[in-house]
DNA sequence: GTTTGCATGTAAACGGTTACATGATTGG
DNA sequence: CCAATCATGTAACCGTTTACATGCAAAC
């Protein structure tokens, strides 16, 4: 999903500025599946102002630029909307992980352990701010996309513990004394 | 990983063509963490063969063009090692289906369903690649990578398979006659 | 006193895909 | 007869990231 669009859904929520849009997919379920940054947010809402699909008004500030908060338009709703009537991209899970791992017979016990713990701890911190956000009232789409990221990282979780003994660092060749 | 990593850890299971470098990573477990296309594997090795981390030679063909056999060298290895040994980049699942759900609310039921059973019907065919492929030998990493792919898919289905009902079909109000 | 938050934006660089060009052979 | 397999490569395009520019205020 490109950034326009992921832009043009978050708006569909309620109006907000290049900045918030930025922080609020990193909350709430958005996170684990869409991303973007700054240097390409502004530039897709101003072709979208051009569009029509939504539109700004300036809040001035002093001392700061600015806040130029965004609303979707009826046009862009309508083309929102249409985008998710469209065939969806396919899904891609890029993962250097699993691509290290592939090649565990080439490195050290103690790195193929590490690679295993570090992704442990990376995959439960995740798991635990997808449990956190238990507390506000949430969307049907929320609620659906908290309880996919729990099923997947619980899944890798159990599989890596599994897996884990099979990489044991005997401490890479000092146990000899 | 970018294309350059990937090829390079392709060679040292073996020597392969370009082509035949693209086809080994559509099998074995490689197939739903990596991709890449001829568009960047042909640049990708005439690069690394300038930097000297791997050699070609090539082989006449009549009628069509020379098969050009790539060899990782000394150097290649090590240069492959050592960037499995620096931190690796964080995985990243990009996913415009679990951007499609957290929208389901704007969307006909009819739709929302179609948008389940699709997406369950890719993952079973990935799963079921996934089972298939045990028949040769596989070494340590790959059988860890299938392990891994097949518990997400799973854990997948099974989620899917819990949240289907919630969006059943009543077929877009045709029914009352 | 440094980091974080607020707030926007541009330019260069990067990495990659898509489409194109070429063309014989084999299998359905 | 058409599609797929084999086989390499280039060029245009695309979307995105990274780094830069600017700068105050509040929190730690």
């Amino acid at each position: 999903m490109d950034v326009r669009t992921i832009c043009l859904g978050i708006l569909t929520r309620g109006d907000a500025t290049g900045y918030e849009i930025k922080n609020l997919f990193q909350h709430d379920g958005y996170q684990h599946f869409v991303e973007a940054s700054f240097g390409s947010i502004y530039p897709a809402l101003n072709r979208l102002t051009e569009e029509g699909l939504v539109s700004v008004r300036a809040e001035a500030q002093e001392k700061r630029p600015d806040r130029k908060v965004y609303s979707i338009t009826p046009a862009g709703r309508t083309a929102f909307i249409a985008s998710l009537l469209k065939p969806l991209p396919e899904d891609r899970h890029r993962s250097p992980f699993v691509f290290a791992m592939l090649f565990s017979d080439l490195l050290p016990k103690s790195r193929v352990a590490a690679l295993i713990d570090q992704y442990t701890t990376q995959a439960q911190a995740k798991l635990a701010q997808l449990n956190e956000s238990n507390t506000q009232p949430k969307s049907a789409g929320e609620e659906f996309a908290n309880g996919f990221g729990r099923a997947i990282y619980e899944a890798m979780l159990d599989f890596l513990k599994s897996q884990r003994p099979k990489f044991n660092a005997e401490p890479d060749a000092i146990a000899a004394e």
